[in-house]
DNA sequence: ATATTTTCTGAAAAGTTTTGAATTAAACCT
DNA sequence: AGGTTTAATTCAAAACTTTTCAGAAAATAT
């Protein structure tokens, strides 16, 4: 295997656990000790980590600060990429745009700048990801900065999103069942029902991880979706049940 | 197989996975491994991936854009960082401070994490260094995104501005003369005399190397200002000339 | 259409880098 | 302090790159 992979993947280890030892490393990863130590050495040089006797501890958040670093240490990546990239595939070229938060959505709105579109987004890592992009008119929706998310909200970025009108809205969620779509940010709710009405299609991007599941607050109803992708792992019998609503859904 | 097919391949791969090792392309696009080294060697040259052993991998994005910034940062590093400390210390707690764009205002937005402020700002950088901070409440002005400056700019960024009041304004620019205080970037204007309506106190940060220097248009005149920064390296002789029109200036 | 030149491709040789095991040094624990 | 575990060091084998070269494909000229 590739130095690069083993290093993503000790990156991912460390997203979902604080601290994970060298023996588990390299049983998991399939490679010796010593060669481990070295990824580890390399990690650390570039401050994505902090090597322990014995293993290795993620840095303190301020040292990272990176939103896409946070990113890259998530459960269900590669499904978050792979359910970018097939959104992605759906922007015409210069086709207004609007792009809703959270990682899978990112995952979607980096892909496009070959598509030359319009981007009205609240969300300030897509924003930064084309801050030196001459290619993506960035239209940001002012806001309160919701720090965890990178999210703005509040009603500047509401009445933003009621001033205009955009082909597509590629969405996000936490969750979704044949009653609707499901949000755990209260916050975002209102301004993700105006993007939606905003848009003439609307798609949401969820992981296979948020399909059949609910969260504390909907969102809205399926027949407001027109399209939702996710990826292979998702329960079929579940998106049966989303297709018997009349939802169209693609998998990747 | 045509070069140019083969190189879409690869991009098309990359697209989907960051990294991809080099006996996978081979084996998927049906090419010998010199032949796609080659392919992956154009492509690196044209900064389209980054070549590792074993394969490729997207190149990073987030730090190309970070590196460019600070690499904006170089000049007079050492005169802005005194000059936003200083600016820094004027604010109190829990104030409303508005932030302009430009590097020297960032240095001084940066270090006012512990006065707890509110936050005006248009400059993406400055919403970025708290993007994952709780304890500074982060306002952002919507608009278009001007790319080399990361500036929110546009009649949604300028009626932001228009809305709200604030106990201070730290201010941009990249020139100053006894005529008054000038911006080359035409776009910012009308935004920055916006701010400085709407702020009680209108503090410049300027560094040695604009002062007494001209640029394309006039901001304003020297009387809506209520204090300078600049450092140790300024001119006496223009300083002087400044003082008596009657502006306050500071030198660290 | 054929010949000639140029470019491109794949394979082999030569040179690097990376890897895993063995050895030596350091750090941790009680 | 002594025993155990982990880390650094070293080195040969393996994997990967670069270089080189001959043949195939494409472009150009005849």
């Amino acid at each position: 295997m590739q130095s690069e992979q083993r290093k993503k993947q000790i990156q991912a280890m460390l997203g979902e656990r604080e601290i994970v030892s060298l023996e588990e490393l390299a049983r998991e990863i399939g490679a010796s000790p010593s060669t481990i130590r070295r990824d580890l050495i390399d990690l650390e040089n570039t401050g994505l980590l902090q090597r322990t006797h014995g293993g290795a501890r993620t840095v303190a958040r301020e040292t990272q600060d990176e939103f896409a670093f946070r990113n890259r240490l998530q459960r269900f990546q590669e499904e978050k990429a792979a359910i970018g990239q097939a959104a992605a595939t759906l922007v015409e070229t210069q086709q207004c745009v609007i792009c809703d938060t959270g990682t899978t959505v990112y995952e979607a709105a980096r892909r496009l700048e070959e598509k030359m579109p319009q981007i009205l987004t609240n969300s300030l890592p897509v924003a930064n990801f084309y801050a030196s992009s001459a290619g993506v008119e960035l239209i940001v929706s002012g806001g309160v900065l919701y720090p965890r998310l990178g999210a703005l909200v509040g009603p500047v970025a509401e009445k933003f999103f009621g001033q205009f009108n955009a082909n597509l809205a590629i969405m996000g969620g936490d969750g979704v069942t044949a009653d609707g779509i499901y949000n755990s940010h209260t916050l975002l709710i209102d301004i993700q029902r105006k993007m939606m009405e905003a848009a003439e299609r609307v798609i949401f991007c969820l992981d296979s991880g948020k399909v059949g599941r609910r969260s504390v607050s909907r969102l809205c109803e399926l027949d407001r979706v027109d399209l939702l992708i996710t990826d292979r792992k998702a329960s079929p019998e579940v998106l049966d049940s989303l297709r018997k609503r009349g939802l169209q859904v693609e998998t990747v």
